[in-house]
DNA sequence: CTGTTAGCGCCTTCAG
DNA sequence: CTGAAGGCGCTAACAG
């Protein structure tokens, strides 16, 4: 508290100039700048240690060189990786990220997009909760720059970035019945609002299964909260006929199929196929370890923060559209059933 | 881009009133305000839809309501949990919050140090890489709001939030030691600078040997990068006798360590008793479960944020102090041998 | 109860 | 090649 911030001013004095001659410096403007001038400047700065205020010169030069993230539910992990990749990518270009989580609530989305924007972001990435359609419109009206992730909004064009949804499953269906199984069911968690991964999951499923004219039982398609999980895990296993492979719609869907089978017994593989959507840190580790169809995480964030950095430096190419990526399956054991 | 931002001035005039009187309005110094002006203004607001710009009072008032957070290695489970709970807490008390990864490179570190000051963040929490004392010891001088988690920097009186590691240790040998295991190892990631988590466990190791009047093998303790842990391993197992437990230093040697059982073959909990620091999101459903030593992170970080808010009030409560934290154990099959 | 005034720290023509 | 002047949007006395 105590720092007495020093301003350009004292560095304009300290070095014997003027204070625009010292913002020309800051600027890297040194074209007309005599070599002794430029000397003095640099030993102020020095001296004094200086630190520009990036405030001020935000409120003149009008932008923050910040983007805003707001993340719909940042407990998956598919969210902290792809997060993980657009810090990376906007640090390397010089923009900082203030990250939001909205934990699935409309209200708290609301209100985190209002504080960037009085923030003066440069720009914003959403994973929108899907229930703040006419904020998002108003700003893509605005065209202020933005993109989205996992998720879109159908009557919106804007710059999104996600799986290709229908192929994942495709994917995951064509690999388990290659592995000897027959009755594949699908879990997916369910938020209220119209969350496309998981509706795109489901539809993928449909066509996967209609595509090999294989029959589809409509229990075998559960799309619950993530709490009723277990219940419906018990339901599926009561049934004459239950499922021999299960395909997770997300990491925190695989948890509880985990964690339901550890309970009740159920050999992973041998008796009980799964592939989940999600690669996951302990797969690999797993015993036996478990089949993922990966996002490719790192490149969609990556992809997304460039995509919103060209916007934000005026560098418009392409017009918005849907940036679908390729699933990658990783086969390991628990879908192997021998 | 086209958004013609519109200002305190409009809303202003709109609303047929002085600037300043919004800018009461804004501030809530409605106690002298006319019921009709402050309806009036109210409309215009809504109107115009108005969102005060953030960074033109920020340079006023000299503050941002931001807070720093420099985290040395984000990898670790423990960083995300921990940054999680405080940007809950900084959010509840209306505090956004920037977060760089240091990537335990100290130069990194310096960089994004420098950055979030020119920013002008109101305060800093910091997972210190041990690499910037001198920093740290300028911004404590001039007594700027900043607190460490996880590590300490011993010629630093700054507020530091992190786990009581001697104790942590200490439960995991007496629970594996009650669990009949007799030659127990720990292993932990090795980062160049004094990092104190690595060496307190290591003492703390040391420590609860001693009191417990069992013999040290040095090559039962290793600290290495994650990279040789299991070359590390591989060499305990060539000892005439490996030993028939371990303690994994932090999540990151945990993986490698199932990594390691899983390719040899080696069965965790019978043949290899296992504790990990750091709890897992996985560690309930693995195969066998696995026992943990949990820091509480959500505490640690809600504290840490709480703290540092405090002194950016300038409610400065106690001097500074190191905080810590009891260790959790969750005993589960992967220490148990029958 | 409301308006006037003077900056916050920095940037940017525009003269010199 | 350098300095003077004006202003970004908002706040905070201080007068009225």
């Amino acid at each position: 508290m105590t720092n007495k911030k020093i301003t350009i001013r004292e560095v304009a004095t300290q070095a014997g100039v003027s204070i625009s001659t010292v913002s020309q410096y800051m600027n890297k403007r040194f074209d007309y700048m005599g070599t002794e001038t430029r000397k003095r400047i640099e030993s102020a700065i020095r001296e004094l240690d200086y630190q520009p205020n990036v405030v001020a010169r935000s409120l003149k030069v009008k932008n923050t060189r910040t983007i805003g993230i707001v993340v719909a539910n940042i407990l998956h992990n598919f969210s902290t990786e792809v997060i993980r990749a657009i810090e990376d990518e906007c640090h390397n270009q010089g923009f900082s990220t203030i990250i939001c989580n909205a934990d699935d609530e409309p209200e708290k989305e609301r209100k985190y997009l209002n504080t960037l924007l009085s923030k003066q972001v440069d720009g914003l990435i959403l994973f929108p909760t899907g229930g703040n359609i006419e904020i998002h419109q108003k700003l893509a009206d605005e065209s202020f720059p933005m993109v989205f992730i996992d998720r879109i909004i159908k009557e919106m064009t804007v710059d999104s970035v996600l799986l290709d949804n229908h192929r994942a499953i495709d994917v995951a269906v064509e690999h388990l019945i290659e592995n000897g199984y027959e009755r594949i069911a699908i879990l997916t968690s369910s938020l209220l609002q119209n969350v496309t991964p998981r509706i795109e999951r489901i539809e993928g499923f449909q066509m996967a299964m209609k595509n090999r004219g294989l029959p589809m039982h409509p229990e075998y398609v559960k799309g619950m909260e993530i709490k009723d999980l277990n219940r419906g895990l018990k339901r599926l296993y009561s049934l004459k006929q239950p499922p021999d492979a299960f395909i997770a719609g997300n990491d925190l869907t695989l948890m509880e199929i985990l964690k339901f089978a550890s309970e009740e017994g159920k050999q992973i593989g041998r008796e009980m196929g799964l592939v989940t959507i999600d690669e996951v840190d302990f797969a690999k580790v797993y015993a036996p370890p478990l089949s993922t169809i990966a996002q490719p995480t790192f490149e969609m964030g990556r992809q997304a923060a460039s995509l919103l950095l060209n916007k934000v430096r005026g560098d418009v190419a392409e017009p918005p559209r849907i940036h679908r990526y390729a699933p990658q399956l990783n086969a390991r054991a628990s879908s192997r059933k021998h």
